[in-house]
DNA sequence: CAGCGGACTTAGGAGTACATGC
DNA sequence: GCATGTACTCCTAAGTCCGCTG
């Protein structure tokens, strides 16, 4: 069976997110399940068996294998083919590297060790001389660890990266210098970059394609219009249901017919008014109107963390002067030279203005502009795909901007530049009209791809890559492909415990490759890594599994690994976490010197080679599939938890739990508020105030019947938790909250009257108001002096003030309830296991069991993208 | 047959709408 | 009724993975 129930009933405490909160059980962060499961999985009852088995060849295991690869000539020849790694490729074994790479065996001595062939790191001893003859000279994985600047990082890995390409290398067989190495590999990349994609040939393809498929499509689009006949009949065409039609297997043709209004272009850059400029030592600049919109886009982010980047500043700097240089220099012929001496601050205020003015229009306007800009963009919402109206997604072509890369992105700061029609494919079929361009622009190239989902696409100048225009998450295409995604995960359910079996075996593989291969998919299975593959150097330096390096772990025995690494959009993976055994000492060899940081962990893998392994298991299964897989699994699990009963609300806050669970398990972050500490204190502050008021209640009750103490001990025990001091705080807290008040509202009562023409509120009047809040504060300065409570008249009974105890008992709960789920919901975003790991049909057959409406756990966008899993599941279904 | 282009999903933060508490 | 805080949407960056090609 699962293992995952029998965890969830037992939760270790995490040591990973929360530090200090060892001891709430309740939502079981990540580190629990993955601890549990990893115990339950892997970790069987011969554990110690094969632990004292495993320790006494753990050492001489090495050797072992190194006979065993010296005499195996197969796995050689199978390994020998695979030199991809860049960061950390070790040498080959070959010859003629040996011969010519003295230089390099420095750092890359590890390889004879490593590197050689399928044998797992083969005898440590022989290469042992290798590192030590070689270590005189530092390693530049060394400089890369530590190393924080662009330059010497770039360094580093455009050397690495020669490495991978062996062409590169054999070029330069002859010496060993990097820089040639370097200027090599930059050209042959720059090379690279300049061909141009192969865009007839594209249209070629897809046009044979069309024609072979001529026939099924046919086929196809027939079924299709009966079902849009059927399915139009009581919904409109928008209503089109796609699971309940017959499934089309074939996915290479996306569609049949396919037509659409184009995309909207951003509006022309409007040159500011002529009293906001740029000043340059203390003087105004005047600049050409394309300059003056890049420094906008810089003078806007004055005062955000990109501004104050300084990569950011230095990359915004150089295409600023670029673009200046272009437009033929300044107009008052001022030379600008040094980013210090600029001053944008004028042109800040200035938008700052604009901003404000924009939020103190009346509503009516902005509900003018709204349905203007509505009308306006219309024809562009929606696209004609195979006769059924549907959404498009993004119909905006991106406007230009400087770049915002996360993380230490190297190119963060860059102008994006703008995009005209002239860079724009478009997508459509033949017969449609192609939409016009915008006046006097020309589209780049139409196509008539329909192997592809897009509509529109462009090229970026940052990275060079594609950006396009595609259907919204609501449309049947994206849908159809989220039914597939999470049939696929739920298919995995049948081979998840085969590929257990064997990644468990593997572990102890003798073949280096294949126990790479085990550890990795362990570490994706138990603790949902990404497969990580591998980055160039104008990217920040992030990594998943297979390009884990040497730093990113810490091995703590026995069996405790520390990761601290930087995933996808630079968000930090740290966990504290215990491992199987077998896996920790696996970790163990894989960090064997020679290895240092800045050397791969997982030197033999990619993702490729890993998916194709475990496409053995089931086709079209990779990496991504176990997240998908592992995160609806442990919201299933964690579902069949709760109880059906209690309140709505109460059932909401635990499915909030168990969705917590699953954005831990993937490391789902987001960043912590600015007011976010403010208002948590503010929040423990209105606790202790609704403490205070109950145990004054409780003392009211001692002081109208002294003999209740006896009969309840325990219920008085707290009056003397509040000691003087900390009741004067709350005493004058109040008090200052009420005065503060009433000044706000004097204030905006006379606005009011002033707007009306009404008569005005008198100091009087004010003084009033503070008087009364003055005779309260004597009240409370005496109470506290005295110890006597005086309570308000209605409270006059035992019973009655019993009552009113309760309701402050009760309110403090839900407080601290809120409270605790706010900090725990600091760090952890929901909303991305929701919208891309759970399946929809888990929320939706819980809301039909447990009586919750759909609408209090999906939004409108997400009713509208999972419309299939709401329509189609019964409250049976299982994950 | 590795390497890379291309196309697709997944991701957090910015911006905006909405709810809630006083 | 308003200010403040939260929820939701929009935006686009950053991943994964497949399949083509030199």
């Amino acid at each position: 069976m699962t293992t995952g129930l029998e965890l969830k009933s037992k939760p270790i405490p995490s040591k990973g997110l929360s530090a200090d909160e060892d001891d709430e059980d309740d939502d079981i962060p990540l580190s629990i399940n993955l601890k549990k499961r990893s115990h339950s999985r892997i970790a069987s009852k011969e554990d110690d068996d094969q632990d004292n088995e495993e320790e006494e060849d753990d050492d001489d295991e090495d050797v072992v294998l190194a006979k065993n690869n010296t005499s195996s000539k197969t796995s050689r020849a199978s390994t020998r083919k695979k030199p991809r790694k860049t960061r950390i490729q070790y040498n080959e074994d070959e010859d003629e590297d040996k011969n010519t790479n003295d230089n390099d065996d420095e750092d890359y001595g590890v390889k004879s060790e490593i590197d050689s062939d399928s044998a797992l790191s083969q005898g440590s001893q022989s290469s042992a001389t290798t590192v030590t003859s070689s270590s005189s000279k530092p390693s530049p994985k060394k400089v890369r660890k530590t190393a924080s600047t662009t330059a010497s990082k770039s360094k580093t890995k455009s050397q690495t990266k020669s490495k991978s390409n062996t062409k590169v290398k054999k070029e330069v067989t002859t010496t060993t210098s990097k820089k040639v190495k370097k200027e090599t590999t930059s050209t042959s990349k720059k090379i690279k970059k300049e061909t141009k994609p192969k865009k007839i040939k594209v249209e070629n393809d897809s046009q044979i394609a069309q024609d072979t498929e001529e026939y099924k499509t046919l086929k196809v689009s027939k079924v299709k219009e009966e079902n849009i006949d059927e399915t139009t009949t009581d919904e409109n065409d928008n209503k089109y249901k796609w699971w309940e039609a017959n499934k089309d297997d074939d996915d290479t043709i996306k569609w049949t017919t396919l037509s659409h209004n184009g995309v909207i272009f951003p509006p022309d850059y409007e040159p500011l008014p002529s009293h906001v400029k740029l000043y340059y030592d203390g003087k105004p600049v005047d600049l050409p109107p394309s300059s003056e919109e890049v420094a906008g886009f810089y003078a806007a982010l004055l005062e955000t963390d990109h501004g104050k980047n300084p990569v950011f500043q230095k990359n915004f700097f150089n295409d600023f002067l670029q673009v200046l240089k272009e437009a033929g220099g300044t107009r008052n012929n001022i030379k600008i030279k040094k980013f210090e001496l600029c001053d944008f601050t004028k042109m800040y205020d200035y938008f700052e203005l604009k901003k404000q003015e924009k939020k103190a229009l009346s509503s009516q306007e902005k509900k003018q502009i709204k349905l203007d800009k509505e009308k306006f963009e219309e024809p562009y919402k929606f696209c004609m795909l195979d006769g059924r109206k549907e959404q498009v997604g993004n119909f905006k072509i991106e406007p230009p901007d400087l770049f915002r890369g996360r993380g230490a992105h190297p190119k963060t700061g860059k102008l994006k530049r703008r995009v005209f029609p002239e860079d724009v494919v478009l997508n459509l079929d033949k017969d449609s009209k192609t939409p016009e361009p915008p006046e006097g622009h020309q589209w780049g190239e139409i196509r008539h791809d329909n192997t592809v989902q897009w509509l529109a696409m462009w090229r970026e100048n940052i990275s060079n890559s594609f950006k396009y225009v595609r259907l919204a998450a609501n449309s049947s295409l994206k849908g159809q492909n989220d039914l597939k995604k999470f049939e696929k995960a739920r298919q995995l359910k049948s081979h998840i415990d085969n590929i257990r079996k064997d990644y468990r075996k593997n572990l102890k593989s003798k073949v280096m490759l294949d126990r790479q291969k085990a550890v990795a998919i362990y570490l994706i299975d138990v603790f949902a890594l990404r497969a990580g593959g591998e980055k160039s150097d104008d990217e920040a330096d992030t990594v998943g599994c297979c390009s884990l390096r040497y730093e990113h772990i810490t091995l703590k025995p026995p069996q405790t690994v520390v990761f601290d690494f930087l995933g996808k959009d630079s968000i930090r993976y740290y966990q504290e976490v215990e491992v199987d055994k077998q896996v920790f000492k696996d970790l163990t060899i894989f960090k064997r010197p020679p290895k240092q940081p800045g050397d791969q962990l997982f030197d033999r893998l990619d993702p490729s080679i890993l998916n194709k392994h475990l496409q053995n298991y089931m086709p079209g299964l990779t990496a991504k599939v176990f997240r998908t897989y592992n995160a609806s699994k442990t919201m299933q699990d964690q579902l069949d938890l709760i109880p059906n009963e209690g309140t709505i609300a109460e059932k909401i806050l635990k499915y909030n739990a168990a969705n917590r669970t699953v954005a831990i398990l993937c490391n789902h972050q987001r960043s912590v508020g600015k007011n976010h500490a403010v208002s948590v204190q503010k929040s423990g502050e209105k606790i202790r105030e609704l403490e205070w008021e109950k145990i004054r209640l409780k003392k009211g009750i001692l002081q109208l019947e002294p003999k209740e103490l006896k009969k309840d001990k325990k219920y008085f025990e707290e009056i003397n938790d509040m000691k003087d001091d900390e009741i004067q705080t709350i005493m004058k807290a109040i008090i200052d909250r009420e005065i503060e008040r009433c000044h706000k509202r004097f204030a905006r009562e006379n606005d009011k009257k002033k707007f009306e023409g009404e008569e005005l509120l008198t100091e009087d009047d004010l003084k009033e108001w503070l008087d009364k809040i003055e005779e309260k504060k004597a009240a409370f300065d005496k109470e506290l002096e005295t110890g006597i409570i005086e309570l308000k008249p209605s409270l006059n009974t035992v019973e009655k003030l019993r009552a009113q105890i309760e309701k402050f008992e009760n309110r403090i709960q839900t407080r601290s309830v809120q409270l605790k789920d706010k900090e725990d919901n600091s760090q952890v975003s929901l909303g991305t296991s929701k919208l891309n790991y759970i399946d929809p049909r888990l929320t939706v057959v819980f809301c039909k069991k447990y009586g919750v409406p759909i609408e209090k756990l999906f939004t409108k966008t997400l009713r509208d993208k999972f419309q299939w899993a709401i329509e189609s599941v019964d409250e049976n279904w299982k994950f």
